[in-house]
DNA sequence: GGGACCGGTTCAATATATGAACCAACGGTT
DNA sequence: AACCGTTGGTTCATATATTGAACCGGTCCC
């Protein structure tokens, strides 16, 4: 591992429950050398990717991204493609819906819609990393990403997260055969008890799974004519952000129900 | 320099008018060998950071960002903060109003907000760099940073964007001493000709210069009473806002004026 | 077919990163 | 108040990762 991508793996122990992370426990939570995490920081910090607390001397992440974001937008407005989308398509099958992006070997969640219809509601948080095995997201990439990347997220350690979650790679990558032919992945109750989400593949302009997008809603309102409402509409919002997004289907990806 | 600075420094190559950036290309505008400069590129794109166009095989800002500025918002909601004080100043002067956050050695528009009162108004760009020598944020954040930073800054070549742009650092020295005294800086036509700006600065937990807020507006609107109320309710929103950020003032500022 | 680009690769020379040991400072315990 | 286990930060000989000239093969334009 070259020391650029060293100093970047650092900003990956930052998150929600960790805002912010000393010297010492970051020397522990990446396994380096406190010398070279507390160089590798200093840099970060030279360019303002991470910055010290006022108050403790902890670490936290630097004002530079606000500014990267913006132009990373600019550049490419996908998080806007996806949240006008995303809007359409909760707003049609009243139902909370997300679209989640790969990152290297992570699927990140980058934007989500609430519906209003319904006092309950499946809630998501904003740049949240879902596993692969138990979410219907997860499940839709697999089916379409490289053997050899399939392969990787299999081979890790799966989490039981619930009591069905289902942790067996050979009946995973069965499934996976199903959501290849159909084009949708469903996932019922192993991510969330009570939550039942169906999920589509989202493609760049090379037909490279790049993510999916999802409609999640609880459990007790999932009726046969609600999902095939919820599988209509996301088969055509997927297709049409797809588009949107300057990406193209792989050969034989089947549209199906799709208007 | 350190490698994990010249990555990260590829990155400032990307702008609103360079939104991608090709191999040789980026090699020439760093300087740097264009063996090294892929190095570095591909290790950056193993993290997210920077990704490769689909068509062209050019460079640009990659997915990262918006975990990572997300993670940033929800760590020191800056952002946020400013944007709710930035409404209120916008709606109290009729005037658009922005926020600028020092990033290193540069100063960075992070936030901004538009009257609707008026059918003229001046325009922002969001992730905008400004200059110090000729903005009113700008002098306001000389005017209060380490003496050694100033220097650093008047140093450089000051472009004359304007017929009004002040370029003589001893002139512009003799200005910072009375934006000292009364805690505001002005610009009348420096950056863009017709616009007259305000600016506070703003500060940190430990009471270091941060960035500035400010409001700007077309000349012709400036009477002596608009510009009674816009520095009153800048005074106002400006310390605000250095208190929301747990932010303190300086031994000695100049409240003023201020409610 | 030639020439000038492009993105990307190779490998010996060398500049850079590394980590054990070391500070000084802080906070709690005895 | 001496002790202990922390903390963030520093040092310097060692070792490892970085560097850059030259070299690919491809593509575009004459």
């Amino acid at each position: 591992m070259g020391t650029v991508a060293k100093a970047l793996s650092l900003l990956d122990f930052f998150n929600r429950a960790r805002p912010a992370i000393g010297l010492s426990d970051m020397a522990r939570l990446s396994g380096m050398n406190k010398a070279t995490v507390h160089r590798l920081l200093t840099e970060l910090q030279a360019q303002g990717f991470v910055e010290q607390t006022g108050s403790g001397r902890e670490y936290r992440l630097g004002p530079a991204f606000l500014r990267l974001a913006a132009l990373r937008e600019a550049a490419v407005p996908m998080r806007d493609l996806a949240a006008g989308v995303l809007a359409d398509l909760s707003a049609a099958t009243h139902e909370t819906a997300h679209v989640s992006l790969l990152q290297g070997d992570t699927l990140i969640t980058v934007a989500f819609a609430y519906s209003a219809h319904h006092g309950t509601r499946v809630a998501m948080d904003d740049a949240e990393v879902l596993t692969f095995h138990n979410t219907s997201s997860g499940l839709a990439v697999l089916a379409f990403a490289p053997a050899e990347f399939t392969d990787r997220a299999l081979a890790r350690p799966l989490e039981k997260r619930t009591d069905k979650t289902e942790t067996d790679p050979a009946r995973i990558r069965a499934a996976l055969t199903d959501i290849r032919r159909s084009g949708m992945a469903q996932n019922e109750g192993g991510f969330e008890a009570d939550v039942h989400s169906h999920a589509v593949p989202l493609f760049d302009a090379r037909a490279r799974v790049i993510g999916a997008i999802a409609v999640a809603a609880p459990t007790a309102r999932m009726t046969p004519d609600h999902q095939t409402l919820i599988q209509h509409e996301l088969r055509h919002h997927a297709l049409r952000l797809t588009r949107l997004m300057g990406g193209f289907l792989p050969d034989g990806f089947l549209v199906g129900a799709a208007a």
